[in-house]
DNA sequence: GCGAAATTTAC
DNA sequence: TAAATTTCG
């Protein structure tokens, strides 16, 4: 083997001497194969590979059971492959990532700082400030595309805009006239650094009452990059051939189940792009229509998560917001028990209850299954979409920020190609069309296990004696339906209309000046088409961002904020010469850097910025603008969590000083706009008002689910 | 080969 | 739900 790395290091040649030591910082990038910051480092000479659990800075999205007992399996396996390649991971507890890496730098004497980006709104803020202050300390930064085919600042449509719709999106992804980046080997060696002044902390993911669930899990999954390479093979050479087919049932037997891999990181999503294609290829050849059909629906789904990275990016406040800005007025119904009974799957639609009961106990759902149950949630139940999504944050195996985010927008109404906010899925039909024979029912509800596959997803609609002969007593060991079919389509309509007719209100006040400076408001469309709406959004945020100098307003947009960073990638393209083509990608994004950009804007010539820097205004104008204009924003929690009063359990959202969208915007305008509005509209209140309720952290889903019998295994 | 009916599928 | 696509007579 000395050999093999020696080569290694001879052919890369490199810009910087071999001397140096690199931190090689890991977050959800838990691989040694196809990592370019590990790849960075150990071609600018010895590494210290570092693992930083600061959970506090996660805000309101502190990870939960499921997550963290794979994040502690996943950093376990990739410790043993990074000691067989020479070094030892670090791993720290902090409250402050920054400067426990630059304590990490000081105290092993590296002089660079490499990492790969993450595109969820916390890290974009946390990773573009922290460079900024390690830069400050001399420290050379680098970060590197890890996660995705393309940055998002690479897919524009014609205009140089960033889509707005999936499919274009997708379309312009899979037409792009550079393929994505190869990806790249496991280096063969690393030469350690010197981390002998460097201790490590023993991070605990699990407290004692978790473990005997955790242990659970591993009989069902394999954490750690290897693994997920295993499952990746075994999908390809298996299950994906048949997707197409196979993908609609209820059952994850057909999906690829690498979700969890992918989220954290184990797996790259290049790789996985290649392969597929490959295997299309020889699909293609060999006449299989299905499978080259199964291959493109499957490229399809790893889009969708490319999707939620490119939609986040360009609209991170994402997760707490929605996109269309009318829905801001539905009137959610805030209701704990119906919380609860959707939890506990005990709602009286076997489909729900069955998927939720499934989630419960592996942390798991087919994606179908998921927008079964989150429609529900949001169309019969009309509880506030983002309860639903910290529920998944909190319960999923394969919890991941920006796919929810994206998924919950989308069932909720909020994307301008979701679905329709007004219609509502009836689980009966959707139970045959997923789960035509009651399988999956079955296997979840065993209450309902000898009820005939004619009944079984509308118990309430069978003859008693059919009911009495399979042992079920409707509204005694199995729930009636929570909200009639038709009572909940009504509910919906009135629900709709009240919203309309709140944004109009809204919309007249803004328009009678109530607001000053914000321009003329003649100048918007009106929304009636999702399409519009959705445009309406941006306008009116650029409208807000732009009032103090209306003239200058399309070149205030087209102007990204100027960062450091942006000038050391620069500079180091120039020393580094020809360096490879993922290096020269453009850095993180820098418009996280609120409070600095409108001095910069005036600082840079428009043109200039714009051609250098890859982040769009439209990103920019979204971090800007989505800022906190809710009630819920005033009510002055200080710490987004899980509150407790009586029994039930509900998210709070006010957000928590380390909140993307409190602690970094400027508070103004779209605040006042929104208070003033709720002055007039007392009960609208209650739309977001989510204040009023009581905290407990996530663990209270543990307590309350012990009742329910543990179908795993 | 044509229009009607059935089926599919949304991010 | 509704548009698009496929199947059927």
């Amino acid at each position: 083997m000395p050999g093999g790395s020696s080569s290694s290091t001879t052919t890369t040649t490199s810009c910087c001497n071999s001397s140096q030591t690199s931190v090689v910082w890991f977050r959800r990038d838990l691989r040694v194969e196809d990592n370019p910051a590990l790849a960075a480092g150990v071609r600018a000479g010895a590494v210290v590979t570092v693992y930083i659990w600061a959970p506090e800075e996660e805000g309101p999205f502190y990870p939960g059971r499921v997550s963290r007992w794979w994040l502690s399996q996943s950093l376990h396996h990739l410790n043993s492959s990074l000691r067989s390649l020479g070094t030892t991971l670090i791993t720290k507890r902090s409250l402050d990532t920054a400067s426990t890496l630059l304590d990490i730098v000081h105290s092993t004497g590296a002089t660079n700082l490499f990492f790969n980006h993450l595109y969820d709104p916390l890290s974009l803020v946390r990773d573009h400030q922290l460079k900024e202050l390690l830069t400050a300390q001399g420290v050379i930064v680098r970060s590197f595309n890890a996660d995705l085919l393309y940055e998002p600042w690479e897919v524009n449509d014609e205009n140089g805009h960033p889509f707005t719709t999936f499919a274009s999106f997708w379309n312009k992804c899979l037409s792009m006239p550079y393929d994505p980046a190869t990806p790249l080997l496991p280096p063969k060696r690393i030469v350690p650094g010197d981390i002998s002044r460097c201790p490590s902390d023993i991070l605990v993911f699990e407290d004692e009452s978790e473990k005997g669930s955790n242990a659970l899990l591993a009989r069902a999954w394999s954490p750690g990059w290897r693994n997920a390479d295993k499952s990746l093979t075994a999908f390809i050479n298996g299950p994906l051939i048949e997707y197409s087919v196979n993908r609609r049932k209820a059952d994850g037997a057909s999906t690829s189940l690498l979700s969890p891999h992918l989220h954290f990181g184990e797996l790259s999503v290049r790789k996985v792009f290649q392969l597929v294609r490959m295997k299309q290829l020889v699909l293609t050849n060999e006449g299989n229509k299905a499978g080259e059909e199964s291959c493109d629906l499957f490229l399809k789904s790893i889009g969708l998560r490319e999707y939620s990275r490119y939609f986040s990016f360009n609209h991170p406040c994402s997760h707490e917001k929605p996109l269309l800005a009318h829905l801001r007025f539905f009137p959610w119904v805030i209701d704990e028990d119906y919380f609860k009974a959707w939890r506990q799957g005990r709602t009286g639609y076997p489909l729900v209850d069955a998927g939720m009961r499934e989630l419960w106990a592996t942390g798991w759902l087919h994606d179908r299954i998921r927008v079964v149950v989150s429609s529900f949630f949001v169309k019969v139940l009309q509880l506030p979409w983002r309860w639903g999504m910290k529920y998944f944050w909190d319960t999923l195996l394969d919890a991941d920020l920006e796919s929810d985010a994206l998924g919950w927008q989308y069932i909720s109404g909020s994307l301008p190609d979701g679905r329709e906010l007004d219609r509502i899925d009836n689980p009966q039909f959707e139970g045959y069309k997923f789960d035509p024979n009651g399988e999956y029912v079955r296997r979840w509800l065993p209450e309902l296990a000898r009820l005939p596959t004619q009944w079984i997803h509308h118990p309430w609609d069978a003859p008693e004696s059919v009911l009495q002969a399979a042992g079920v007593e409707l509204g005694s060991n199995y729930p009636l339906p929570i909200v009639e079919m038709d009572a909940a389509k009504a509910r919906l309509q009135e629900a709709l209309a009240q919203m309309w007719q709140l944004e109009a209100t809204s919309r007249a006040a803004l328009e009678n000046g109530t607001e000053e400076g914000l321009g003329d408001s003649s100048e918007l469309p009106l929304i009636d088409s999702p399409d519009e709406a959705h445009m309406e959004v941006e306008q009116e945020q650029f409208r807000i961002n732009n009032s103090p100098a209306s003239g200058r307003r399309h070149q205030d947009q087209m102007v990204p904020s100027m960062t450091s960073s942006l000038v050391r990638v620069e500079e180091e393209e120039v020393s580094a010469g020809s360096g490879n083509a993922t290096e020269n990608r453009a850095e993180v994004p820098s418009q996280t850097d609120y409070e600095m950009q409108s001095q910069r804007q005036t600082e840079l010539p428009a043109d200039q910025g714009n051609a250098t820097h890859p982040v769009r205004a439209n990103a920019t104008q979204h971090f800007n603008a989505a800022r906190p204009d809710h009630a819920e924003h005033s009510m002055g929690q200080p710490s987004a969590s899980w509150r407790e009063r009586d029994s039930g359990v509900v998210p709070v959202w006010s957000p928590p000083a380390t909140s993307s969208c409190s602690g970094i915007f400027v508070t103004d305008d779209a605040g006042t706009a929104s208070s003033s509005y709720l002055d007039r509209h007392p009960h609208s209140r209650q739309l977001m008002n989510w204040g009023q309720l009581s905290q407990t952290t996530s663990r209270s889903w543990e307590v309350e689910n012990t009742l329910q019998p543990n179908a795993i295994g």
